[in-house]
This record gives structure tokens, sequence and C-alpha cells, in this order.
DNA sequence: GTCGTTCCATACCGACCGGTATATATATAT
DNA sequence: ATATATATATACCGGTCGGTATGGAACGAC
């Protein structure tokens, strides 16, 4: 058994840089869904031969799958905004922290988990089903910040955390599909501000 | 300028029923959406071969604007609710007709004017746009059931009709991804009472 | 230098994509 | 029967898909 040494800084030095080059194939797949997005398109964006690549990123599914987790570490402001004190504050900001993250600049684009591959061929099922899996995650993390609102007393009488965690996530990814069907980030905000109706406790 | 005359009942006859073939489409393109169906998916669940799809349908492009023309029929009935006499009870019948649609037996699939292209190669951007259009006609329907309703004073004062119905379609529209993830009717259901509470008044 | 290692560039792979040419089968019209 | 028109069956088209073999280029170790 011997030590593997520094097989760090060893042979040709890599000629682009992994993060930059994870970024560009993010906004690919952004855009284009997981399906949509040809290796050709990568390289493209990426500045980098199908090799590189491959030796990089292990296949078209592994890049995928990175560029989620990057989406994730991205994303991850969104969801420290459940942290707020009032349960009422934090799902309002959670809501429009969404949408900003879905509206760069002038374009609106929607969330990579729900514009990634909502439906696909039979081969990418994989796929569809990992994306459906994390926006799982999103859902229970409202779900276990209401259930706390719960036992905090800071929800509605009668409410069912389960329940209304599914009708925000079920807002944000409404507002997913708005986003790609062209409504602008104001627009957007004013659904979330009829969408917050159902709370019948103004906290301030 | 000669009469067509009677070139109905000439030549060989269809071996196959259009409009089952066509409903066999629908099906294919709503769970696998319009690029994730491929001609062998769709001639294979069709029973016929790919030249009597060309000459029955005209090409790919065509055959899914029909098949969203039929899935329109087929969902007429879901608009029809809208024509309720108090709009509360339209906009709840609306919702809870189009989660019935959307969940056939006990496979949840979404809206096909959803799962069809959301996001999708250049290619077929024309399709993606051309199914963004046609939800934008569904929240118009909306849009003019609650002005309708608020001309009747038939809505809360200080509403906005337009901001009502985009939030309406985004529920709609998130219940879409709901249910391609997995959602039960059950589940979808519940999120339409939470969803419900924005209306400060109920009419029964 | 030479070696070992890693990366890049090119060209290529089989499979599948949407779409079609060709030939044959089956109907009506006369 | 013959001609005409339409549908079907088969086999094929160029292009693109995701993925890779190959050979040379650029580094550290020695």
């Amino acid at each position: 058994m011997q030590k593997p040494k520094t097989l760090t800084k060893l042979g040709r030095p890599r000629a682009f840089d992994v993060d930059e080059a994870l970024d560009r194939a993010l906004e690919v797949f952004w855009s284009n869904g997981y399906e949509g997005a040809s290796l050709s398109d990568l390289t493209d964006a990426m500045g980098i031969t199908r090799p590189s690549l491959y030796a990089a990123f292990g296949n078209k599914e592994e890049l995928f799958r990175k560029a989620l987790d990057r989406y994730g570490e991205r994303a991850s402001s969104v969801l420290a905004t459940l942290e707020m004190t009032s349960a009422r504050d934090a799902i309002e900001a959670f809501l429009t922290q969404s949408v900003g993250g879905q509206c760069d600049q002038e374009r609106s684009r929607g969330c990579l988990l729900v514009q990634g591959a909502l439906s696909c061929s039979e081969e990418s099922e994989h796929v569809r089903r990992e994306l459906a899996s994390r926006r799982r995650l999103i859902e229970q993390s409202i779900r276990q910040r209401l259930i706390r609102a719960e036992s905090e007393g800071d929800l509605p009488p009668n409410s069912n955390p389960a329940d209304l965690a599914r009708y925000i996530a079920t807002i944000s990814q409404g507002l997913s599909v708005q986003a790609a069907g062209g409504a602008s980030h104001k627009d957007l905000l004013n659904v979330i501000k009829v969408a917050m109706g159902f709370w019948p406790i103004t906290s301030h």
C-alpha cells in the first residue's frame, strides 16, 4: 500500500478554469434544459473541447448534476431567508428572493429545478427524478420551518404545515412557469402579494 | 376552373382511425414532452408507420399542434366552469377540474401546456412559444371572468383582476409541476384549499 | 535531455434524430 | 379490365446525438 504522493501537479496543466466552465454550463442547462442542451452547445459556451469536458466532469449527466450543486450553492441564500424570525416574513422573503433569482437582468428564466427536465424522453428519466427529488427537499425545508412556527404559536390556528408548505412550493414552481412564459419581475412580485393573502395575520 | 369533384373516397382507404391515432400521440406528447417524444415513440404508440403519419398529419410539429387542439377540446369543460354564477365558485371549480384533468387514474401527469416544452433546444423555440401563448389565453379567460365579477360587485374590494388572474394561473401551473413530481390527487386538492384563502369572502 | 503524466485537438464511432423515395397494395371511376 | 388515386411497407437519407480513440503538446521529476 503506497502513498498516492503528490499527484496533484503532474502533467500538462489545465488550460481553463473549471469553476468558470461549470458556470457557463449552468447557464446553458438553465436556458435549454438538460436534454435541450447538446454537448456542442455546452462545449461552445464553456470554451473547451469535448474530451476536456469528459476529463473534467465525467459525462453529460454528471456535469448536469455538478451544475445543479452549483445552482444550489447560489440559491442557498434563498433558503437562508427561511430563518427570519417571523414565519410570514420568512415565507414572503423566500418567495421574493426566489423570484429575484429567476429573473436575471431583463430576462426571466425560471428555476433550474423546474426548467431542467419537467418532462423528457425515457433515457433521461433518471435526471427528471433527480430534479423532482431536489424540489421536494426545498418543500421539506419550508415544511420544517412551518412546523417550527406552529410550535412557536407563529401560525394561524388550524393551519396544516404540510399543506401550507406544498402550497408555497406550488406557488414557487408556478412562478417559474410564469417566468418561462415571459412574465416580468414586477408581475411575479404582484403574484406573491396575492399569494400571501392566505395568511390572515399581519405581523407588523 | 374545374370543380374538385368527389376526391374524398378515392384510392386505398386509410387502415387506421385518425382520431384514435391522434389520441395516442397526445398521450406520448403528454408523457414525454414535444422533444422527448421521438417519431419512433409516436408511431409505435399510434400503431402506424412513419409515412402514414406524415401523410395524415404533416410533420411532427403539426402533429403536436393538432394534439394540442385535441387537448384543448378535452379541457374545454374546465374553462366552462368559469361560467359559474359566483366568481369564487368559478375559480375554485376551475382549479379543481384542472387538477382532475391532470391526474389520470393513479398517475399524475400535469398539464400538457406546461409539460410540453417548458425549456428546449433552440430548434423547438417555436413550439415553446406556442405553448406559452396558449397558457396566456387561459390566463386571459380567467382575467375576463374576474373583470366581469368586479363589475358585478362579486369581488373583494381593492382587488386587481389582472393580478388575481395571474395568481390563479400561477397556482394552476404550479400544480402541474407538483403533479409531475409525484404529488397525489388529494395533495393537489389540499393545495387548492389553501390557495383559495386569498378570497376573504365566503359565498355560502 | 528522457520519462511519466496529464491535457488538448482532431477526427471518428455507432445510434438515433426527423423526414422521405420507392415500390406495392387496395380502393373508386369509367 | 383499365386507369387513377391514395395508403402502406421497407428501406433509406443527411445530420446530429452522446461519447471516445489517437496522437501530439506541455508540464514536473530525475
